[in-house]
DNA sequence: CTGTTAGCGCCTTCAT
DNA sequence: ATGAAGGCGCTAACAG
């Protein structure tokens, strides 16, 4: 007398025998599938919750035979850290590709809302599930909620638009971390007191605002020996932040401090060590890049706030994957943090 | 004329047909098994590549049929941490049965070398894979290797064992965790001077003598104006606690910190309270859990270092899965980091 | 409303 | 050294 091969395992066809049904009925309670009588679908319910059976998943994903198509739709010009998410993208298409899923990448301008529109209009529609990094406007949000409408599953990626339709969004809560960076500020900088600066890309971003919003929050409420200095947008762009920066050390001798919001961090840092005020002005900024890593080893940056890129593309991937194919996602394991970075704990 | 329905698909049928040899054939090289001839092996790699054939991961899980069984050998004593990464396993489980992979939780005394080590020559060789929160001891050391030459998949969590040949680290760098302590403290107390403390739970557990080594390096050799006190034990408990900062509190009047590496955060935080220096004296521990939230919320601590515990549960289910099916990992997803958790970035 | 049945793509004996 | 063929557990036409 041999063991049973699958002892302890419940098929579904365990579960049909012991309902006394065929395993299409019981299939079609498991999904909610309409033609049943409540009566049966009751008993069956019952059997699976008795047997504890858990359908396995390979022989659905098989069975099903399904293939997804997903698009993410990024900046047209990467900065360093979306450069970064889509770097990873490649690693996560080997992974997508042995679940029958692939991706693509289309670049449009993010600034420009009837572009990123008109893109998502046109493309949208080919494919089960679109991550994009949304501007936040009345055009863009029509856009994604007829694509949601039409059946399409649609994550916005960093950049959100609270106000559409979308799934769910992947990046993190801007004003907390604006918070943040305020706290920083003023922890580090004990009881000195003086001018902190913001510089923005651009107030347009809704991620940008948020930030600001945060950081005006914090300063503005707790620590009254700090003055905000009106912000100022250098377009991410490391040259005008270079600018900015010079004008700013000049025009304000007490400059105690300075948040960058969005990218450009490292002309802000090369015009801190050329002004020789790298190491009394608080520093604090976006992303771990080379640079920034470098900035914070020397000690020209206090601290980095980060969303980790690879965690950030993972999860728009495995989120679209589940919601398209209605799987549970893990809420807790799709949360970005915002990561609070320093010399010492650099990833 | 209608397209073909798997138009682009390469499967492994496809493979064998273009290189003129049978599905096992395909198969064998496919997994590096003997029994081919060498040119054989050749020819099918090269139309694996040319025609970019991926293995659908679900029929191959099917088909295989293997089911693991794994198991979590856990503290006894389960602090609050401890009890976080426990009550996860319960998500993961369900994760897990629907890929008919298995989980038990066995509870052990993690200070007693001789106990963990017969629990895990008695239990480990049930399993396919096991994640210990180890304890660093030669016995131990012994006692992983054996399970690791039976074919045992064998994961450290939380808690290393270095010199072991286990398969894989589920933690995070407690030496940068003790540095990252080291600079937050010198950062906060900005220009003041005193006397800095840390509380361990055992200095025999390897995490908190790696992380007082951390906090010994920044502080001795970056801020001069601190002095950082012997090291005194608690056992994790919060009675414990109480009592030492009392002590240490009307021993040294110029108190300026304290860095808790283990457990037992409530005692020190009562304790402050308690004696009117919750505001004065810089507060860090471990850990983000109802109370030491509450600490950060009214300013009692400064910043709680975190090692999530969804993220280690996951990440050690997934390396155990991937490793006894010999699937790729991937390597920046289970890499734990050091999160640094303030008052506004809490998750 | 319910049952029958033919796959999904790969793996694995068992032959040859 | 290689091939043929029967599953793995679930899904979805197609019947009834």
């Amino acid at each position: 007398m041999r063991l049973l091969p699958d002892a302890g395992i419940v098929k579904l066809k365990d579960v049909a025998r012991e309902a006394g049904v065929s395993t299409a009925t019981v299939d079609r309670v498991l999904h909610g599938r309409p033609g049943v009588r409540d009566a049966t679908v009751r008993r069956v319910k019952d059997t699976i919750e008795r047997l504890g059976f858990q359908p396995h998943a390979a022989a659905a994903e098989l069975a099903r035979g399904r293939r997804q198509r997903f698009c993410f739709v990024m900046p047209k010009t990467l900065n360093l850290f979306m450069a970064d998410i889509v770097a990873q993208l490649s690693t996560i298409r080997s992974y997508l590709a042995a679940r029958r899923a692939l991706i693509d990448v289309i670049e449009t301008d993010v600034f420009d809302a009837e572009a990123l529109a008109s893109t998502l209009e046109d493309f949208g529609p080919r494919y089960d599930g679109i991550a994009v990094v949304a501007l936040d406007h009345p055009r863009v949000r029509v856009a994604i909620d007829e694509l949601v409408e039409a059946g399409t599953v649609v994550v916005t990626l960093v950049s959100d638009v609270p106000s559409s339709r979308r799934a769910h969004y992947v990046g993190v809560d801007n004003i907390a971390a604006g918070r943040t960076a305020g706290t920083l500020i003023g922890r580090f900088l004990g009881n000195r007191t003086g001018k902190v600066a913001v510089i923005a890309g651009s107030l347009l971003l809704r991620d940008h605002a948020e930030r600001l919003f945060g950081v005006q929050q914090v300063i503005s409420s707790e620590y009254s020996g700090l003055t905000l200095l009106a912000p100022v947008e250098g377009r991410d762009d490391d040259a005008h932040n270079s600018a900015l920066v010079n004008r700013l050390l000049t025009e304000y001798p007490d400059l105690v401090a300075i948040y960058n919001i969005g990218a450009g961090t490292t002309g802000i840092g090369n015009a801190l060590i050329e002004a020789g005020r790298a190491r009394d002005v608080v520093f604090i900024g976006h992303d771990v890049t080379p640079q920034t890593r470098r900035f914070l080893m020397v000690g020209v940056m206090d601290a980095v706030l980060s969303q980790s890129p690879g965690h950030e593309a993972r999860s728009a991937a495995r989120v679209l994957l589940a919601l398209s194919r209605n799987e549970p996602i893990i809420a807790e394991q799709e949360q970005i943090g915002i990561d609070i970075v320093i010399r010492d704990n650099l990833p």
